[in-house]
RNA sequence: GGAGAGGUGGCCGAGCGGUCGAAGGCAGCCGCCUGCUAAGCGGUUGUGGGGGUAAUACUCCACCCAGGGUUCGAAUCCCUGCCUCUCCGCCA
């Protein structure tokens, strides 16, 4: 969410860059109706005011003179005045809540503004490659795509996944489910040993939470939710990871907080019919390590950068080659001010696919989620910076582990770092 | 699921229809005092919004879990929801 105070003062810097991310909300509109709301808040403080001396000039005399018939007299006319007062202030608080509402309903969908250095585009043919690391592996055979081989190994069931569920559902097993558990240990402890602490979420949560990271209103369609109670369950451990901080006032001195979660994640994909429909890439539930910052405002973006440089350090340490890429305004997130996404390579799909997508918010969640911190002796408070990067996405990672380290005899080698985890150094 | 109790400031805890943004204590901050420390004395300390100012000052409105209601007036009364605790039942 954006303050309207600052729509209000730079609505042509908004309006660009809303337009610059393909977002037709009516600033000006916006602001009217603020211009309206704020008459109303007036005219409605002022009456306030009226009755409370009233009333209180009511209780004096109840209290000090009861005896005197005078005295009476007057608390009756008082009475008849306030209760006038009383009776248009109820209209008037009527008439400011539904402006409150009708500013709600669209500030809550404005996207966030984009960083000076997110480049303009339309789509993502726009994103810039910022840099690339790892050579793709030269096959001396046709390298197969993850499904075939994991179907040959019988690592995953796609098939009785479909029958127990539905589409867009896999069945781990064997070495398979076992390749994924020990990727959220490594990644996890991984993270852990950079600093972030390692918490484990709810998954269902409430619609304020989703509100506050942004999920609701505008993307309920991509929500899995359950109606009675009403619950939803996670699109990412963002959700109920940032809003561990919702409506708090944090300490100068709690900042930066680093956390990471592992968490299975939904989404209904909606809209996605026809895309990526076999193997792993594209689920409706899959299991993610998520890594989540909170920072105070001038490191924010320092932040980003250490952020996708740790999400990136677990794909160095498997050996996965991957680039990352510069999101444009037309392909970034509602939310974030600016994003990197990181791509794997895949040979079975010989191109990158992103793997892990870490974003700057910078107080658009915060001020959603009302997320804030004091500064030193500083008086009121200020609006966090919220972060948060997959680091990683693991069915892709699975994914990417079986195309890159296929071997001709259809086995998979292990990388090094999940030789532990996993007990052995090939899957066969 | 059944029966009770409760949600007040950073924390503890009073208040149960009027002068309560809220006693008192603790903690914090600023003074004073004091060989040092401890104790003592005085003052001070929430959040959001509006007006005002160069900035302060000053001032108004709202906030005692959330949302409604009663009333001239609600932290206080009523309703709904959420959460916490105790007992019983059930259960991974």
């Amino acid at each position: 969410m954006l303050d309207i105070r600052f729509i209000r003062e730079n609505h042509s810097l908004v309006k660009e860059a809303l337009r610059s991310r393909n977002c037709a909300i009516d600033i000006l509109d916006l602001i009217q109706m603020e211009d309206n709301r704020k008459e109303l808040q007036q005219a409605i403080d002022e009456l306030r005011n009226k009755r409370n001396i009233i009333s209180e000039e009511i209780g004096m005399m109840r209290k000090l003179q009861l005896k005197s018939d005078h005295s009476i007299e007057m608390a009756k006319d008082k009475t008849a005045e306030v209760k006038e007062v009383s009776d248009s202030l109820k209209s008037l608080e009527e008439k400011l809540k539904s402006a409150e509402e009708a500013i709600a309903s669209v500030t809550m969908i404005i996207p966030n503004i984009p960083h000076a250095t997110v480049p303009v585009g339309k789509d993502e043919t726009s994103n810039v490659e910022i840099r690339k690391w790892g050579e793709p592996r030269q096959f001396d055979f046709q390298p197969l795509n993850h499904w075939d081989i994991a179907k040959s190994l019988d690592i995953i069931d796609f098939d009785r996944a479909a029958k127990i569920s539905g589409a867009r559902f896999a069945i781990m097993k064997g070495y398979g489910a076992r390749l994924e558990r020990a990727l959220m240990n490594f990644m996890l402890d991984h993270n852990g040993g950079r600093g972030y602490k390692e918490i484990f979420p709810p998954i269902l949560v409430n619609r304020q939470s989703m509100t506050g990271t942004g999920q609701l209103p505008k993307f309920a369609e991509e929500l899995f939710r359950i109606a009675d109670p009403e619950f939803y369950l996670v699109p990412t451990a963002e959700v109920p990871v940032t809003n561990i901080h919702a409506g708090e006032i944090l300490k100068e001195e709690e900042l930066p907080i680093y956390y990471t979660a592992y968490t299975p994640c939904f989404r209904r994909e909606a809209g996605s019919y026809g895309k990526d429909t076999r193997g792993l890439i594209r689920q409706h539930q899959f299991n993610k390590v998520e890594l989540v910052k909170f920072v105070k405002p001038e490191h924010s973006y320092d932040e980003l950068e250490t952020l996708t440089a740790d999400a990136e350090d677990i794909l160095r340490q498997l050996g996965l080659p991957y680039r990352v890429m510069l999101l444009c305004t037309g392909d970034i997130g509602f939310s974030a001010a600016k994003t990197y996404d990181i791509e794997v390579w895949l040979p079975g799909q010989t191109r990158y696919r992103e793997i892990s997508s870490c974003s700057n918010f910078e107080d658009f969640q915060a001020r959603r989620a009302k997320i804030r911190f004091k500064r030193g002796d500083k008086k009121g408070t200020e609006f966090v910076h919220t972060l948060t990067g997959s680091g990683l996405a693991i069915g892709r990672t699975v994914a990417a582990i079986i195309e890159n380290f296929q071997q001709k005899d259809g086995s998979i080698v292990i990388p090094e770092v999940l030789r532990a985890y996993m007990g052995i150094e090939l899957i066969k």
